[in-house]
DNA sequence: AGCGCACTTATTGTATACAATTTGCTCTCG
DNA sequence: CGAGAGCAAATTGTATACAATAAGTGCGCT
């Protein structure tokens, strides 16, 4: 299924995280509805997903504006991730089943494969790990709880700067998923969600040292 | 201001809350913006807002329904919350120089004189401690926080059952806030935390029981 | 020159018409 | 009698034209 709403918000999405705009720069939507090819009228339904997800804003005016992400929103919404999907293990610790448990670890061996490689496969890597987190967010049931974790997970803002990633970073966070998978075969709830606290923090300070360092290549350019 | 797309949400939003609609009933675009009085451009935006919240759902083929709201999930609202303005608080109590602290006593002294009456005013008191929220929010300085935030506060899903309040929950109700107050000019982030955290917490269940009165009002009718 | 006010242009908001999709019905066949 | 195909009605999705609002521009005034 593809709408012309869905197409305008992939392709707006990628202009925006290809870095097409700068921080504090104005768009029109005739603009973005040229980059997406649809009219209008999905383009406004698109702003208002990215809005949602705080990769697009609005002046006080009512017009499109590309927000700059400083240092202490980017910790402030691995912070935010941290309670909530900390919430969200805690919560599926005690509502999964056999089953679901051994699709995460299918999952997750997908994940150990992608960096066991000499040449780690990055895209498998994200794609795993998002299908895992995922998982575990539709564990917990709670439809509020989906809903405003799929406004913080930006994956893209990772893809970014997943090159920084060193080989040990990303087999850590393989050995991470074990650790959850192994606290919910044991249904400890509380287990589940420091796993995944430590998880989303250690993630955090390899994700802002892979951003400095990126900063330092484009000061060195 | 009052586009169209907003006055479509509040009377929209109004219609679901005074029971015009029953859980599981489907409702069309066209029978909404009757109801809205426009067209359906700015009713499909009012919808879209209104799914963020969860007053409104989408079935799989794109229908829209309205959802029902179980014990569950009101209880879980209530949890997001107390993590979350826990959380505010916490931050707020690191940010809030002594103005601002000064404009929450006076919020509050306004909540006082609403429940200090013999017939207490309710209107004023939900104005009062919708403000005094919006402030701790505002204060603690993170634009992901306040629009996490902005789709849990259902406020109207307290109004329908404030009736059911005692005057003494509500005389509570303000003692938090004034301790909540003492937190802030004390820069305590963890009392104010904790202080925030007891008294969701409690408004939880003030809620359950007048949820659960009103049920059996209901019932015996 | 600096400031404010009309006026022009640019941009967002709304309505309407039409296209695409889904639903529910009916009618046929097994 | 039930299951399924096909058609009609209902509903959502998209484009376009126009209305309302905000931004920019240049002029005259002090």
């Amino acid at each position: 299924m593809s709408t012309a709403s869905d197409t305008a918000y992939e392709k707006i999405r990628h202009f925006l995280l290809a870095g097409g705009a700068h921080p504090g720069d104005r768009i029109t939507e005739e603009k973005l509805s040229e980059i997406a090819g649809v009219s209008r009228t999905p383009v406004r339904e698109a702003v208002r997903r990215l809005e949602r997800e705080l990769l697009l804003m609005r002046t006080k005016t009512n017009r499109i504006v590309v927000p700059d992400w400083g240092q202490d929103e980017i910790d402030e919404m691995f912070t935010l991730r941290q309670m909530l999907e900390g919430h969200a293990a805690e919560r599926a610790a005690l509502r999964l089943n056999a089953d679901q448990i051994d699709t995460l670890a299918q999952i997750n061996a997908k994940l150990h494969e992608a960096v066991a490689l000499a040449e780690p496969d990055i895209a498998s890597f994200l794609d795993a790990n998002r299908r895992f987190h995922e998982e575990v967010t539709q564990a917990a049931a709670s439809p509020r709880l989906t809903q405003v974790l799929a406004m913080l997970v930006e994956q893209p803002v990772v893809l970014r700067t997943a090159r920084g990633y060193s080989i040990e970073d990303l087999k850590q966070s393989a050995r991470d998923h074990d650790e959850l998978i192994a606290a919910f075969r044991a249904r400890d709830p509380n287990w589940a969600r420091a796993v995944m606290g430590s998880h989303l923090r250690r993630a955090f300070h390899v994700f802002a040292e892979a951003m400095s360092e990126q900063q330092l290549d484009c000061a060195a350019e």
